[in-house]
RNA sequence: GCCAAGGUGGCAGAAUGGUUAAUGCGACGGACUGCAGAUCCGUUUCCUGGGGGUUCGAUUCCCUCCCUUGGCUCCA
């Protein structure tokens, strides 16, 4: 197992990663509350999360990751009484299409989805612990409150004190509860909105018991790894560690605590709520899911990432179409070949660089997930293949290997490149050769018009020709 | 007001107590080309918010101020 440090928000520095039960690592990160479509920053912590899993795995860890889904709270009640739907199925429609949009963008890591609504006798033994223990109360009307003054270490995730959130301007004011910044663990039933059957009487969950009572019963009462966005620190986590720890007497629940930088738009913060959206689909349908993934892997996962439409993704299509250039490269050769092939060997220079590249991607990344530098390391390793580029066709197999290596560490790591086919030999490439062939010979006789008609033929059918010097290539575009 | 994260070239965005402060986008020039595109090569030596301090040396460490963003019980 490599030496990995990362960067935890709690202690407030970088420190080397030893997970409780080598090689095993325990690894929750909150996930959505499916009311509505999601939008680009939503994605950004999926895919940023889905590389550290990657590499932890890549590395020999053992990860489980487990991604919870908030099917049922206040926005899905809300949004489902609007459009007159079940909140159920509005929350399965919404995380439906989540789980396509995780698919094309190649977020495979998550092995557990957890449903909120399938861990209410979880959560009701976390309440009734939290009530035993003294730190939960029953009101009048039949909600279970936690009482944060009976928590000395609330706010230390956050750095906020109990008393300088009193002035906060949205603290709800509530007769019913002791102090105002006490939360909701069990919220009486409301007439005519889904409930759930309890020792406090029917309710259903509070925002933040469904992650503690979920990790407790998954990965234990304390574990190694969680993460989320930025903006779910306060009060969200911190309401978290004040559940976990005084349910179970153990602290501190989690080892690293990981904060995804949030995606803004117009200089603020994308939300839903300020309608400065992108939505996901949209962006995976203009640009394609590797592009997506190569703009948020472009930042450092904790940096705010500035989102201007127009401009972002654009720049990141033409930089990601360089980056992958050299591997489609290869890949169509490596594809069309039999599996071993003879042919010029790389200089050994070049071959233990390629070694010493890839050691130094791994170093790069587990220094708390570097993906803007693996990125930028390999840009320069480009310019190192770009010479081979012309004479592809006469190296071994084990030079082209030599010279993807990169590729492929990023490929598996990052996640980079999926799209990225071989040519192949099917009847495609049959097809296009001999339309190739024929605009070759119109070009030779000097009849460029039936020449650019084939081409302009060949690009409506997705298929674009790039000529230079050793002759003319094809390459399917990017699918939509 | 309190808490947190930031401020680096035209833009995006890294890194480091020490030779020319990555990489990419864009721009410009060149090669290649029937043309276009793509690609390749080169240039873009005058970029680290202001002011103090520590140090032989600060963009990096410390103090302070300014600005931006996020949070202050809906949020990824």
């Amino acid at each position: 197992m490599r030496r990995v440090t990362i960067y935890d928000t709690l202690s407030r520095e970088s420190r080397l990663f030893v997970p409780r039960f080598p090689p095993r690592v325990g690894m929750f990160v909150c996930g959505l509350t499916p009311y509505d479509e999601a939008h680009i920053g939503h994605a950004r912590v999926a895919v940023v999360f889905d590389v550290v899993a990657r590499a932890l795995a890549r590395w020999g860890y053992r990860v489980f990751y487990v991604q919870n889904v908030t099917n049922i709270d206040d926005k899905i009640l809300g949004r489902a009484g609007e459009l007159g739907l079940d909140p159920f199925a509005l929350a399965a429609r919404h995380f439906g299409e989540w789980r396509e949009a995780m698919e094309r963008l190649g977020v495979r890591s998550v092995q557990y989805y957890p449903h909120a609504t399938d861990y209410l006798p979880e959560i009701l033994e976390q309440v009734g612990q939290l009530v035993d223990r003294g730190f939960a109360y029953r009101t009048d009307d039949g909600s279970v409150y936690y009482e944060v003054a009976k928590f000395p270490g609330y706010g230390k995730l956050s750095g906020q004190k109990v008393e300088a959130l009193r002035p906060g301007a949205r603290l709800e004011i509530d007769r019913n509860k002791h102090a105002p910044e006490d939360f909701v663990l069990w919220k009486a039933a409301t007439p005519g909105e889904p409930s759930w059957e309890s020792p406090w009487g029917p309710g259903r969950p509070g925002w933040h018991i469904e992650d503690t009572a979920i990790t407790a019963r998954l990965l234990g009462p304390r574990y190694d790894l969680h993460g989320g966005g930025l903006d779910l620190k306060f009060p969200h986590h911190e309401a978290e560690i004040a559940q976990a720890e005084a349910a179970t007497g153990l602290a501190p629940l989690v080892n690293f605590w990981m904060h995804a930088g949030l995606v803004s738009m117009g200089g603020e913060k994308m939300s839903k709520s300020l309608g400065n959206v992108y939505s996901l689909t949209q962006a995976l349908d203009e640009f394609g899911p590797m592009v997506l993934r190569f703009y948020y892997l472009n930042a450092h996962y904790r940096s705010p990432l500035e989102f201007t439409r127009g401009e972002s993704l654009e720049a990141a299509r033409e930089a990601y179409a360089r980056l992958s250039l050299p591997y489609r490269r290869l890949r169509s050769q490596w594809d069309q070949e039999a599996p071993e092939r003879v042919g010029e060997e790389l200089p050994e220079e070049l071959a233990s660089a390629s070694a010493d590249l890839v050691d130094r991607l791994d170093e790069t990344l587990a220094d708390d997930f570097q993906t803007r530098e693996v990125i930028a390391q390999l840009f320069v390793w480009g310019h190192r293949v770009a010479e081979w580029l012309p004479k592809l066709d006469r190296l071994s197999s084990g030079a082209l290997a030599t010279l993807a290596a990169p590729y492929r560490w990023v490929e598996e790591t990052l996640g980079l490149f999926e799209e990225v086919e071989a040519s192949g030999s099917s009847d495609l490439a049959a097809a296009v050769g001999v339309a190739i062939e024929a605009r070759t010979r119109a070009r030779t006789r000097g009849d460029f018009a039936e020449a650019d008609r084939i081409r302009d033929a060949l690009r409506s059918a997705r298929i674009e020709l790039e000529d230079d010097t050793t002759g003319t290539r094809w390459e399917r575009t990017a699918s939509k």
